[in-house]
DNA sequence: GTGCCACTTTACACTTGGTGACATCCTAGG
DNA sequence: CCTAGGATGTCACCAAGTGTAAAGTGGCAC
C-alpha cells in the first residue's frame, strides 16, 4: 500500500535520479558547454520539455545540491556551546562542512571538476560562496540588534577572510585529487585566523563579541 | 589627412558610445532581462548583428569597463616605496581605486544598481570580484620564488579579507546612495586590518614578509 | 474491471542570446 | 575615379528556456 501510493514519487525520483546521472556522464566525457539539454533528455529517455520541468536550468542540475548544505551550514552555525566565544560556532561548523565533503568525496570532487571546467559555471560557484559568507557574518552579528556600521563591516572582513582559508583549503584538497585531509586543512586554516580574531579583532574593542546574556557561562 | 584618416574609427567608436547610452537607458528603464539585444540594437539604428559584434555578449557591455580597471589596480599594487612592508602596496591601490570609484560617481552607481538588480549579472561581479582578490594574493606573495602551501593559503586569507573589507565599504557606499567617501571608509577598514596583519599575521612569521633583496633600503 | 480525476509527459510553437556565411556598402589610398 | 578591405546588414541556424494544449498514466471509487 504505501510502497505502491508512492509509485509515482518514486518514478520522478527516478527519471530524476536517471538525469543526474546521464547529464554528469556528458559533463564528464564533453564538457558542459558542449553537452546540450536535448542530449541529456535522449540520453535519459525523455523529452527536452521534461528535462527542464525537472530543473530550472542546465546549470541548476550542478547546484541543486547547494541549497540544502547551506541550510546544513546554517545549522550548525546556529549552535551555541557553553564557554563559546564568537567565533567557534564557526569553527566548528565549517569543520563539520570539511568532514561532509570528505564523507562524498568522489561525487563532490566530479561536481568541482566539471565546474572549474567551465567560466559560467565558476561564475554560480561565486555567487553560492557569497550566501555561505554572509551566514558566517549573520552569525558573527547574532546577538546584536542592530550593529553598527562599523561592526557589520567587521563581520563581513572575519567571514571573507573565514571564506577565503576554506576556498584556499578546498583549492589545495582539489589539486591534490582530493588525497588530502580537507578537515585537517581546514583547521589549520581557521586556527590560523582564530588566533588573530582572538588577539586583535574581538579583545580591543567589543563590538564583535556577542551573545552577552545568552550563553550559559560566559566569562 | 591623420584626422581624416581616423573617421572610421570615430564613427565607431561613435556606435559603441551610442549602444553603451542605449543600453543603459533601457537597462535603468525596463530591467536587464527584459531588455532584449535587438531593442538596443534599433535604439542606436544599428542591426543586432552589429551589436553583437561590438560587445561578446549583453552581459559583456555591464563588465567591459572591468578589464582595464583592474589592470590599473594591478599596476597600483605593483608600485613599491622604500619603507613599505607587505601591506602597504594593497592599502595605496585599494584606495587609489576608491579614489577613482568618486571620480566616476555615477556612472558607477548606475552600473551597480542595474547589476545589484538582476541575479545572473551578479554573478559576474563575484567572479570580477575574484580576479581582484588574486591580484592582492599575487602582490602579497611576490618576491617568493616558490611560496609553501602555508603562505599561499595565507596570502589568500589576507586577499579575501582585504576584499572582504573593500565589499563591505562599497556596500555601504551603495546604500547610501554615494554621499559617504568611499575613500575614508576603505581607509577605515583597510586599517582595521593593517593592524592585524602587522601585529600577528607578518611579525609571528616571517612567510608573508616578502622582497627582502629587491627593496631598495628594506630594513 | 470500468470509469473518472489529477498529475505527468509530450509535441509544438515561440522568444531570445549568440554565431557563421555571404552580400553590400563605404572609406582609405592610390 | 577606382578599387581593396574593413564595417555593416541580411539571412539562416543552433541552443536555452517557456507557454500551451493534447495525450498518457497512476490513484481510486464503484
Amino acid at each position: 500500500m504505501l510502497t505502491k501510493m508512492a509509485l509515482r514519487e518514486r518514478k520522478k525520483d527516478q527519471t530524476r535520479e536517471t538525469l543526474i546521472q546521464a547529464a554528469f556522464e556528458l559533463f564528464r566525457a564533453k564538457g558542459f558547454e558542449a553537452t546540450t539539454a536535448a542530449e541529456i533528455a535522449a540520453a535519459s529517455g525523455v523529452s527536452r520539455r521534461t528535462f527542464f520541468r525537472y530543473f530550472p536550468s542546465k546549470d541548476e542540475l550542478l547546484f541543486i545540491d547547494n541549497e540544502p548544505r547551506l541550510e546544513r551550514f546554517r545549522e550548525h552555525l546556529r549552535v551555541r556551546e557553553p564557554g563559546d566565544d564568537a567565533f567557534a560556532p564557526v569553527q566548528r561548523a565549517c569543520v563539520a562542512m570539511a568532514d561532509e565533503f570528505m564523507g562524498e568525496r568522489d561525487k563532490i570532487l566530479a561536481r568541482l571538476l566539471i565546474i572549474e571546467a567551465s567560466p559560467v559555471l565558476a561564475k554560480q560557484e561565486r555567487q553560492q560562496d557569497l550566501e555561505w559568507e554572509d551566514a558566517i557574518a549573520v552569525t558573527l552579528l547574532s546577538g546584536f540588534a542592530s550593529p553598527s556600521p562599523r561592526a557589520r563591516r567587521k563581520a563581513r572582513l572575519i567571514a571573507s577572510a573565514v571564506f577565503g582559508a576554506i576556498r584556499a583549503a578546498l583549492a589545495e584538497w582539489l589539486q591534490g585529487g582530493g588525497e588530502a585531509n580537507l578537515v585537517e586543512r581546514a583547521e589549520e586554516g581557521l586556527a590560523l585566523f582564530a588566533r588573530v580574531l582572538d588577539t586583535e579583532l574581538r579583545d580591543t574593542d567589543p563590538e564583535l563579541d556577542p551573545v552577552p546574556d545568552d550563553a550559559s557561562s560566559h566569562s
